[in-house]
RNA sequence: GGCCCCAUAGUCUAGCGGUCAGGACGUUGCCCUCUCAAGGCAGUAACACGGGUUCAAAUCCCGUUGGGGCUACCA
């Protein structure tokens, strides 16, 4: 049966790059109706945080990425790591080494002065039994095949080729520091091998460490797995990807108002492919994926084309489902920043239904809709803006006169006109009786949309030079979803208050607009 | 420095000896249109370089250049 595993160690949060292995470990082992498990790689006392681990199966949970076994922390299995330690040390496999860092150190800039590589000395490696003292502070080293000039290759399934490291370059590494703690190639040996692991999937950052691994497999006399190096993600300089490149974190995407499915989509893509399929969902990626298809090159992480998948996923949700998943990331993000605006938790109404659908051709994030929403969620006066005024300059009312009025250049508005107009509209809309009418949302849309149509055209008023004056009257913004959509969510109240405080702000604004 | 890996448009990629080098994001233009989008149509843009092998090379081999990784008592 086919066994994956993701082991991050809990050093930072879980970014993107990591995300990536996640899913292309979890994919292939059920592509094979395989398990997958993950497994915390806590070794590293100094740099492993809780909050880093609590964000990772944070983030894979949101990822829909679950482990089938319980989570494992390599910090509970030491016992483990020393049994097969002690092992390497009965077999002469490895050995303590009693050198201090200071002298390491000393040596290593000696032969970096000289040219050479830094690689130990070796000055423990046959150390008889009298002249050792294990309760002197010590590490424990593996004995490598320094000198026997012999070869340590693996096959890689996604490069298709064997990768082969010569011995000599290969140190007496640690694999058990002075505290009793394993080092990272050692336990990720054990670890893998016990718990059955057959596929490395991981990035090609461990490609260098792999012969050792390799080596560590055949000492303590273990089958050692298939590998599968994936490349890294860089960013758009080309170098590596890090927090300067803009959000890395899985969570940060999350509360930028990203779906799961899109980052996931997203991110299978980038280095790997079937065929020309650009949108998968995760049983697709699941019955397609295979290692053959990897890229063996890096790839850089494009913002554009994950906006572009995340406003994709976002029309196949219904509103109250997008609802939903905004209340959710409100939440959060008004944790951090205590913005009042946002608190504003969104209640599901046929009114919030229509206009999200309105709104959802118009928006890459679930952030970005109720960032257009704001008209809406504002219960109070809408503060119309003095940029405003720039449109309503190009108010006329008789639209007969076109072009004298476009000759003419400079003519600007008459206020008389616009108010004369908004008092018109006031009108129509008392008329519409839109609390009175038994309509569904779109139905009661159409209707709007009937009502104001007629009553355009009986005044000789088209839609195109009136529409705009509606909107800013209606939501203070210059870009707005359709005027009909608008007037539906509003509801008659607002709709005719925003009206009458538009007008106020006409008036009130005069000599501007006449200037 | 040493060792290892990689190389098709701005970006992600298809390709696996013979293709008008295909798709997607972006971008540009047009259509649609109450604004902005969305959508539709059209266009733009690539085999890093140099040698081989072969009737034929983006595809195979070798160099060069460029990029990345490892070289820790980090993973």
């Amino acid at each position: 049966m086919v066994k994956t595993r993701f082991a991050p160690s809990p050093t930072g949060y879980l970014h993107i790059g990591g995300a990536r292995t996640a899913l292309f470990n979890y994919i292939y082992a059920k592509h094979f109706g395989g398990k997958f498990i993950l497994r915390i790689e806590d070794t590293d006392s100094e740099r492993s945080l809780k909050a880093y681990e609590e964000d990772i199966i944070k983030s894979m949970q949101w990822l829909g990425l679950v482990s089938d076994e319980p989570v494992s922390y390599q910090s509970q299995r030491l016992n483990i790591y020393k049994e097969y330690c002690q092992k390497l040390l009965d077999e002469g496999k490895a050995y303590n080494c009693y050198c201090t860092a200071e002298s390491l150190e000393e040596d290593k800039s000696k032969l970096i002065a000289e040219g050479k590589k830094p690689m130990y000395s070796g000055k423990c490696r046959n150390l008889l039994g009298d002249e050792q003292n294990v309760n002197l502070p010590h590490v424990v080293r593996f004995k490598t095949h320094r000198g026997d000039g012999r070869l340590t290759k693996f096959k890689d399934l996604i490069r298709d080729q064997s990768v082969s490291v010569n011995h000599s370059e290969i140190d007496d590494f640690v694999i058990m520091r002075t505290d009793g703690i394993p080092t990272y190639n050692f336990a990720v040996v054990i670890d893998d091998a016990l718990m059955g692991i057959t596929h490395i999937i991981r990035g090609d950052d461990h490609l260098s460490n792999t012969p050792k691994q390799v080596l560590l497999y055949e000492a303590l006399g273990f089958e050692p797995p298939a590998f599968a190096h994936v490349s890294m993600i860089l960013g758009n300089d080309g170098k590596r990807l890090s927090k300067r490149h803009g959000a890395t974190a899985v969570m940060q995407y999350k509360n930028d108002g990203f779906l799961p499915e899109a980052l996931i989509n997203y991110l299978v893509r980038l280095g790997w492919s079937h065929g020309n399929d650009e949108i998968l969902s995760l049983d697709e990626m699941i019955q397609y994926f295979d290692l053959k298809h990897i890229s063996k090159s890096a790839g850089v992480f494009n913002k554009e084309k994950l906006l572009w998948l995340n406003a994709h996923y976002m029309k196949q949700k219904t509103a109250e489902e997008l609802v939903g998943l905004i209340n959710d990331i409100s939440a959060i993000n008004n944790n951090e920043s205590n913005n009042a605006e946002n608190v504003k938790t969104i209640q599901y109404s046929e009114n919030v239904s229509v206009l999200i659908d309105a709104l959802k051709p118009r928006v890459k994030t679930l952030v970005e809709i109720k960032e257009k929403m704001g008209f809406y969620l504002n219960e109070g006066s809408i503060i119309y803006d003095m940029n405003l005024l720039s449109e309503i300059d190009k108010f006329k009312l008789n639209e007969s006169d076109d072009n004298e009025y476009k000759n003419s250049g400079q003519k600007k508005a008459n206020v008389d006109e616009v108010i004369y107009f908004l008092n018109q509209l006031t009108g129509f809309v008392k008329n519409l009786h839109l609390d009175r009418l038994n309509l569904n949302g779109s139905a009661c849309v159409n209707f709007i949309k009937e009502s104001l149509d007629n009553f355009f055209s009986a005044n000789k008023w088209s839609l195109k030079h009136k529409a705009m004056l509606v909107r800013i009257a209606l939501t203070g913004e210059k870009i707005s979803p359709g005027i009909y959509e608008v007037i539906f969510a509003l509801g008659e109240a607002r709709t005719l208050k925003r009206i009458n405080d538009f007008i106020e702000f006409v008036k009130n604004n005069e000599v501007m607009i006449n200037k």
